[in-house]
This record gives structure tokens, sequence and C-alpha cells, in this order.
DNA sequence: CGACTTTGACCAGCGC
DNA sequence: GCGCTGGTCAAAGTCG
């Protein structure tokens, strides 16, 4: 759209306010086309075209500003623009201010003044109307871009949904066939992972086409059937929780598979930190300590003690690799109320089990929807953020906060390319959050300055350990908030579990990483 | 005294 | 079967 078909310049001629800086102007007014399109109807449009054609304007205004509003009354009335102004002129134009210096001379200006004034309004009012028909056709044409667009999702949505029902239907009926193998416990899931890695080609990786975020779910639900991919074999994680092959049993009662894949899923924070743990809100009580293979670090193991019987334990340790990085590897759910710094983490198992272990089919579509909306699948999918390792015996999810030295605003601005970066798409432990706005990129430009302060306070922020355990939490809270409805206090299997492929022997046990690099 | 940590023992899975 | 490894248990010790 060249620059002399924003409507804004509508904005900027009726209703010159105060805050109608050429800065804001724009993209504000732009916003507000693209919101006001889907609401408005076509017969809406032929009223507003009858009636009150200016009043079309009013949808690149602001809310609630006066102004606006008694410049729009003052020009679109009922009898229109040329006659509104004529009769202004004829009356001497005392009380009606069109916001077009409409204003003539009361009686001693000349017969000739007036004539002169009247023609040049009328040139700018009948260049105005002509400006104002190209707009209208835009403001039809967009509405009929965005019918189709609708259309085509709705045709895709219902082909999607299907398809994916039937996918796990498919599954669950391949799982039923091994029931024996899957109550066999871990064992069964180690067997698979005998095979998991050779047969497991997945995923994200290094991949850099376009479209990996399809093509590595397709991937992944085709290694669940046993089917071999075409991509790179993943490199074992750095993680050294790897190869867990045992975990506490519930014992009240049988546990669903949803229950073991949940209780299965992990979620592991790399984050660079000096204390020996970092804080999340949650009471631990270290129950063991060892020494882990290949890395002269210990591995401690805590459970959570905030309620008896809760099954939440974690594992804290270094990297081998670099020693300032801290491994923190949660598991389980909680089965308590949790306080509110605790109560995001505690979402992160369910979420890496929703993730992770509702198959692949449903992965992607279930965290973005979750995501309300804020995530792009690409902040989930990109392929330098996403990648999957079949190393571990459980399905993972590893926040990598190691790698950048903001990685907030990188990641915001891969969710969400057109968000201002003073603006968090997400609320995270009390730092100010405004609601994306759809702004064009001119909103980016005007504050260098406060682009910089941004850069030095998130780049501050994110090497406290609070703050890298506190932004995985508001991530995979986000991710996994539909699908616990009850918050991550209750016991309920989430949500999801009804489209989870539990425990799976099927799933090649992938663990994601989110790196924020 | 209760909560927590430490630490050796124990168990299970897996590879050889 | 044996040894290795990861994970857990539980008694003893520590701390506030
Ligand atoms: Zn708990």
């Amino acid at each position: 759209m060249p620059p002399s078909c924003y409507p804004s310049r509508f904005c900027f001629v009726l209703f010159p306010g105060p805050r109608t800086t050429h800065a804001s102007l724009l993209p504000v007014s732009f916003t507000f086309i693209f919101f006001v399109l889907p609401m408005d109807r076509p017969q809406d449009m032929a009223l507003l075209r009858l009636r009150n054609p200016i009043k079309e304007v009013d949808f690149f205004s602001q809310n609630g500003r006066q102004d606006v509003t008694e410049a729009g009354a003052g020009v679109a009335s009922p009898k229109g623009h040329q006659e509104e102004e004529e009769d202004a002129l004829a009356r001497g134009g005392a009380s009606v201010n069109t916001g077009l210096y409409l204003l003539t001379v009361n009686s001693q200006a000349s017969q000739a003044v007036v004539e002169e004034e009247k023609s040049k309004h009328k040139s700018q009012f009948s260049a105005l109307r002509i400006e104002l028909n190209r707009v209208r056709d835009e403001n039809r044409r967009l509405r009929s871009m965005l019918d189709q667009l609708t259309e085509s999702y709705t045709a895709l949505h219902s082909q999607l949904l299907p398809a994916v029902q039937q996918k796990e239907h498919e599954i669950y009926r391949w799982q039923d066939g091994k029931t024996s193998v899957a109550r066999q416990g871990e064992s069964s899931a180690h067997q698979i992972m005998e095979h998991g890695p050779a047969r497991m080609r997945m995923i994200h990786g290094n991949s850099e086409d376009g479209d990996g975020e399809h093509s590595s779910s397709l991937n992944i639900i085709s290694s669940d059937r046993g089917i071999i991919p075409s991509a790179e074999t993943q490199h074992s994680q750095v993680d050294g929780s790897s190869e867990n092959p045992n975990l506490t049993q519930e014992t009240s009662s049988p546990a669903t598979p949803s229950d073991l894949s949940n209780r299965r899923a992990r979620v592991s924070v790399r984050a660079r930190s000096d204390a020996p743990m970092i804080s999340d809100g949650c009471q631990w009580r270290k129950y063991g300590q060892k020494m882990a293979k290949g890395n002269p670090c210990p591995r401690a193991y805590y459970r959570c003690t905030m309620a008896t019987g809760c099954q939440v334990r974690k594992q804290v340790q270094r990297c081998a690799d670099d020693k300032t990085v801290l491994i923190t590897t949660y598991e389980g759910k909680h089965n308590h109320p949790l306080p509110p710094a605790a109560k995001a983490m505690a979402n992160t198992t369910s979420a890496a089990a929703a993730m992770l272990l509702s198959g692949s089919t449903t992965s992607k579509d279930s965290l973005v929807a979750s995501a309300n909306g804020f995530l792009h699948p690409h902040i989930l999918y990109d392929s330098t953020m996403a990648t999957l390792s079949a190393s571990t015996s459980f399905p993972t999810i590893t926040l990598d906060l190691t790698k950048s030295a903001n990685p907030i605003q990188q990641l915001l601005q891969r969710a969400h390319p057109t968000v201002s970066p003073l603006q968090l798409p997400f609320p995270i432990y009390g730092l100010p959050q405004k609601l994306p706005t759809m702004v064009g990129p001119q909103t980016l430009q005007h504050g260098p300055r406060q682009q910089a302060v941004v850069e030095s306070v998130t780049a501050a922020i994110t090497t406290d350990p609070n703050f890298t355990a506190a932004l995985t939490a508001a991530i995979t809270s986000i991710m996994g908030a539909p699908t616990s409805t009850t918050g991550a206090g209750g016991s309920n299997v989430p949500s999801a579990g009804a489209h989870m492929v539990p425990g799976s022997p099927q799933l090649p046990k992938p663990c994601t990483t989110f790196s924020l690099n």
C-alpha cells in the first residue's frame, strides 16, 4: 500500500488533534482498520455509505477522542458535506467548525473572497471524497480477502480435526495391542529406547527449510508409527539427566496412560547461575546425590515437600562442559495449591506432557492455541530454537537460557515481529506487560534510546537465575495453560490428556530444546 | 523437635 | 550372570 493510501491522512486532515503525531498516526490508524474490518458487516458499510460516509473515518481515529466525534459530527451531517459547507457559508459559518478551516469572514468579506474560499473548499472536499472512495474500496477489498482467508482457515481446520482424531485413534489402537508391554513399566520404555535412537529421524534440528514446522511434525508422527522419515539424526542432549530408567510409581491407583506420560515428561532448564539451585517458589527436600558418569559435578535429587505425597521431583546438576550452567530438570505434577511464584513453574511439567506426549499430531496445535495467539508457531518450531533428541529416556523440554545476552527480546521478536520491544506478550512475574498491538514498523523505529534501555534491562534481568526460572515458567505455563484448567495445584490429568498419546512405547522419547539464541 | 541434608545401601535396567 | 549406572531409600547428622 503506498503511503498515499494510508487512510490516516483523513485523520490528520479532519481531526488534527494533539495526539495525531506523525509517528503514531499511521500505524494506529492502520491497526484500527485491521480490527474493524471483521466486525462490521456489508450492510453496515452500505448504511454508512448512504447515511454518513465520513463516519467511516472514525474507524481510524482513537477511542474516546472527543474532538473526533465533534469534528465528525460537524462534517458528516445527514445533509452531506457539500450542503453542509454551503449552509455554513450561507450562515456565515459562525458556529460550525469542520476542521477544514471553513470559517469565513462574516460580513466584511467580499463576495469574491467568499467565492474563492468556496471553490477552494469544494476542490478540497472533492479530493477528500475521492480519497474516501478509494479507502472504501480498499476496505472492501481487504474485507473480501479476510473473508476468503477465514473460509480457507475454516475449511482447513475442518479437514485437520478429523485427521488428527483419526491419527490419535490409530495410535491408541496401536498401543492397546501393546498394553502388556506398556504396563511393564520403564523396561518397555527402555526397550523402545533401544530401537528409538536408531529409528528416530527428525526433526527441526538444524533444518533450514522454511516449512520445518510442518515437516518436522509429520516426521515425529512417522517415527511414532515406525516409519523412518528422511531427516538428520539428532545428537544427544548435553543434559546429564539422560537415561533415567526408574521413577517412583504412584501406588494409590493404577496409573492411567495420561498419568504415566505426565509423570515422565520433563522440563529441563539450562541457566547460568552461581547459586547451587534456582529458586522456583517451591519447597524441596534433597533425597539423594549421585556422581553422574562423565560429569565431575554431582547430581542432586530433590522432591517437593509442600504437601505429603507430592510426586514432583527435580534434579539439579551443573553442566560438565560449562560449570556455570545449572541444569534443573523438573518432573511430575503438584497435587497441592502453590504460591503464585511457583504456579507457573508447576504448570511446566503439565505443559511438557501435553506437548511431548500428546503426540506430535496435536502438540503444535494445542500449544499455539494455548498461547492465545500470543506465540507464533515459529517460536516452537523454529529450527534454531527447537531441537529434538532421542538421547533421553523421557520426553524432555529443555529451555536453554544460556546462549543469549537478552533472550527475551529475541524471543519476543521471533514470536511477534510486530511487537514493540517494550511490550511483552505475556506477564512475567511483575514485569510490565502491555497487550501487543499490531503496529507497523514505524513504531519500532521511534525509540532507539528506548530500545537501548530495553536491551540493557533485559540483559541485566536475564542474568538473574530467578528470572530465567520465571521466564521458563511463564513460557511453559502459557503453552500448557489450557491443558490444565484447574491450574498447577490440581491432581487432575491435563485436559489435553484426552488427546495424549500416553506413556508411549511408540514415542521416540523426544527431547525438545528451546534455545533462546 | 521438626525439617532438612548427607551418605551409604539398595534396587532395577541395561550392556557385555 | 556380572558389573555399571541412574534413581531412591533411610538412618544418621545438622540446623534453626
Ligand atoms: Zn508439590
